[in-house]
DNA sequence: TAGGCCATCTGGTCCT
DNA sequence: AGGACCAGATGGCCTA
């Protein structure tokens, strides 16, 4: 099957083997004689289960309508017919990638030659992550410029002539911290060298499809690092729980039942 | 070398 | 009936 000359796999998720939407783009005529004809010996490796999967499709062909139909069907046509549905299920599989290759570039690690791709359980659990923290910190945010726009009108009340211009929100500095500490978090690597405290680099708040820079992130020169595919949820990265003390990480706020198994899947190396 | 990740094939099920 | 979706199986590639 696969172990064919041709079907060298990459591992980009777009496979660099020519696939043409044609059925049957790079099926080998091996695997043909595997699938269609190839019960009668030809099977090598595993060939002879794809055959015996092959004679169990034809032998089922005996059951119901459908199956009756196919039991008409040429050998030819049946080819055809696994053909196009091989074609379908690939281009379908290359339609997921696409999408999770869209994922991966608004999601906040370094997008270099020198960084390794993440996984796909990566990418998603690192994206929900994401999502939970921008969330949370929005809600910060409305809560800040709530309370410092209430303060200004409380204080134009009292003042009789109209005071100027209400002096722009400050910088939700407070706010982001969390969310600053977050990313840190997402990106933990014993080396990263934390924001400086107070200070909110500029692009700490960018939105997602402008990631922050690698350079604050901390892994500019480095792969993606190894704790991160381990453990993206930060549990034994650089932010550290401490004993008694609730995490102010944002992703460790109570989640959602339906959630929070996710928490317990594994994440491989 | 073991384990992780991936692409692909395949048959079953559900939906239109 | 045909297509989409899903999960299992398999082998290849890569890394620790």
């Amino acid at each position: 099957m696969d172990s064919d000359a041709g079907s060298t796999c990459s591992r980009s998720s777009s496979p660099d083997l020519a696939v043409d939407s044609t059925a049957g783009g790079f099926f080998s005529s091996k695997m043909f004689q595997t699938y269609c004809g190839g019960q009668e010996g030809t099977n090598q490796s595993v060939g002879h289960l794809r055959g015996e999967r092959g004679s169990v499709a034809t032998t089922s062909a005996g059951l119901g309508g459908k199956a009756r139909t196919r039991a008409d069907l040429s050998k030819e046509d049946l080819q055809d017919l696994r053909l196009k549905v091989n074609s379908r299920e690939r281009k379908r599989m290359h339609d997921l990638n696409q999408a999770m290759d869209g994922l991966r570039e608004v999601m906040p690690y370094a997008h270099g030659p020198s960084v390794r791709k993440l996984s796909k359980i990566s990418t998603l659990l690192l994206a929900r992550n994401y999502i939970l923290m921008l969330s949370s910190s929005l809600e910060e945010m409305k809560k800040l410029v709530g309370d410092v726009y209430g303060a200004n009108m409380a204080s134009q009340s009292r003042v009789i002539p109209p005071a100027p211009a209400p002096a722009p929100a400050p910088a939700p500095r407070l706010p982001l911290l969390p969310l600053t500490q977050s990313l840190h978090s997402l990106v933990a690597n014993p080396n990263v060298v934390s924001a400086p405290s107070g200070g909110i680099p500029p692009t700490a708040a960018q939105a997602p499809n402008s990631p922050p820079s690698s350079g604050y992130l901390g892994f500019h020169a480095h792969p993606i690092p190894s704790s991160l595919l381990k453990d993206p949820l930060h549990l034994a990265g650089s932010y550290r729980h401490f004993p008694g003390m609730p995490c102010p990480c944002s992703l460790c706020q109570p989640l959602p039942a339906s959630t929070a198994s996710l928490h317990c899947l594994p994440l491989g190396k």
